[in-house]
DNA sequence: TTGTACGCGTTATCAA
DNA sequence: TTGATAACGCGTACAA
């Protein structure tokens, strides 16, 4: 790789003017201006960021930490931050954390060593005070650390109220929630708060499952979903906290040859693209995935530049009703 | 954030042993380490990548370029690699094509830049020439460039042929062939031949449709069904090359009330996760996603070392029976 | 066993 | 309009 210097000599000047034609700083004559460009473009010169960065104290780098991208929510945010990053010029090192706490440490410690310019954070296992060791511009996903740093989530409570007025209203006398695990410190455990008060309030008889900590075995859902339905064989309504847990759910009423919705609702929850593409469309409370991610990014971006930021950042949920309902 | 210099001085000792101390080198009493690592440990200091890649002239990093990470099967296989080179110490930049040429482009560009030591290259739009420009180790996805650039790919033929002859094992008289557009230059396109051949030798009635270019529209793979069972209505095969085409298929026989797996039967490709969440679930023909993970990573991490590579490296598929046939 | 000095590629300051 | 030089943080000869 051709370095400032190469072009330099090749050119006849010296590193200070290509350096100045390469950021439009100063004056130059047009001779040389051209001249110089005709050499990056004959050595095909590329600027070498790690320099560039090292001397600017600033990376462009942004640390992107989730549970694994692999899961469909989280591999949808993914998308819509790389791009919103790559609009504003900054480029994303993934992390997927597994939702251990070992790699979640591990992977700030990695970030901040990389110099990132800042931090998002989507996976929630490690302890509030771990993050008073960022001194890094931060940015949490559905979960609320301090007062300072500023998170971006979706009205859980809204969310989980909706989706159990939905089911008790379409006639459901048993229901149950299935979700992520509440030792987790998450917002989202907030739609299981709503989920409780909703039924009770109704009178209606509710069971909460909650899932392990490692989120993404489809395998589990299905274990549990099946132990679910043999205790309480009149179970006719289930709030799965994702769309994955709902189609597990909808495999299941399936083996167990219990029609859907007839005997069986299901409401999903994100609204991921998989909601709308299996059969039957999943009933979901559709998160802003997009809108959540370009929040994500502004309130990074803000803190870059030292500009103030509301800390909570709660935008609402829309209910999507469809076919399992 | 500390530099090595402060930690120098707080501890007494000049920068070269405190980079002693850090990259154990060289003989070092053992009162200094100690106390260097108890500065170190107050300080909370870390090194800086930035300055230690410049020195060094590798940064291990490692560019990830996908049409995009939204996409289960780039999801997955986003995630896996990932994960292989995390445990080799590298870090991952991910890229987003969207499967547009600029795009490309303009992300190997920022790569170099990034002084990236190698590129995993998994969207295929821009010309064969690009990749004369890339001074770089490559790993190249499902597509063959020249024959110096190792390719990672699973035997797309043998897929087609498997899929395309349980159909017709299972009965189908007419079937149809749903791909990505062959006017990419992807190894998948053999499936396609594959499909034609098997179909031609055994005599049964077949159609290809292509997709646009823009992979992830699932609407689009819904109206192209649609339009499919329209002008063949005696349609009963349907080969599909990604679960999330099947997926697809399954909800438009859904709509238009034909059986799944009397009427229509369906074969996928992929087997992401979704392939057996979804209800039915989907028969496809499986890539073995985290072993061609595995293998760009060391095919990456050899060209680095500058060990010799196989250029072609194509993994075997299985088929998975499942429901939708 | 530890320190001095230079270079990695870049940009900003100051001089010419 | 252009050039020489220091600095960003680190690692390694070479010297002490």
């Amino acid at each position: 790789m051709p370095t400032i210097k190469d072009v330099a000599e090749k050119a006849g000047v010296t590193v200070t003017t290509v350096s100045r034609v390469l950021n439009n700083r100063g004056y130059i004559s047009e001779a040389t201006r051209n001249k110089v460009y005709r050499v990056m473009k004959e050595l095909d010169y590329q600027p070498n960021e790690l320099a560039r960065s090292l001397f600017r104290g600033k990376s462009n780098l942004i640390g992107l930490i989730i549970p694994t991208v692999s899961h469909p929510f989280f591999g949808e945010l993914s998308a819509y931050i790389e791009g919103y990053a790559h609009s504003k010029g900054y480029k994303i090192l993934l992390c997927n954390s597994q939702l251990e706490r070992e790699k979640e440490i591990e992977y700030i410690d990695m970030l901040k060593r990389h110099q990132v310019d800042g931090i998002i954070m989507a996976s929630h296992t490690i302890e509030v005070d771990e993050y008073s060791k960022v001194n890094l511009p931060i940015v949490t996903f559905d979960r609320r650390i301090k007062e300072k740093i500023p998170y971006v989530s979706s009205d859980n409570y809204q969310g989980g109220k909706l989706a159990t007025n939905l089911l008790i209203d379409k006639g459901c006398k048993q229901i149950a929630h299935i979700c992520g695990n509440l030792s987790l410190d998450l917002l989202a455990n907030k739609r299981n708060e709503a989920f409780v008060a909703t039924a009770q309030e109704r009178g209606i008889k509710f069971h909460t499952v909650q899932t392990e900590i490692n989120v993404f075995e489809t395998k589990q859902y299905e274990r549990l979903i099946l132990e679910l339905f043999s205790e309480h064989p009149n179970l006719d309504g289930i709030f799965a906290s994702s769309d994955l847990i709902a189609a597990s759910a909808i495999k299941i009423c399936y083996q167990l040859k219990k029609e859907i919705p007839d005997e069986v609702r299901i409401v999903g929850y994100d609204d991921t693209n998989i909601a709308s593409l299996v059969t039957p469309q999943i009933t979901t409370i559709r998160q802003p995935i997009e809108m959540m991610s370009k929040l994500a990014m502004e309130l990074l971006i803000k803190q870059m530049n030292e500009e103030k930021v509301t800390v909570e950042n709660i935008l609402p949920v829309t209910l999507q009703e469809r076919e399992t309902t």
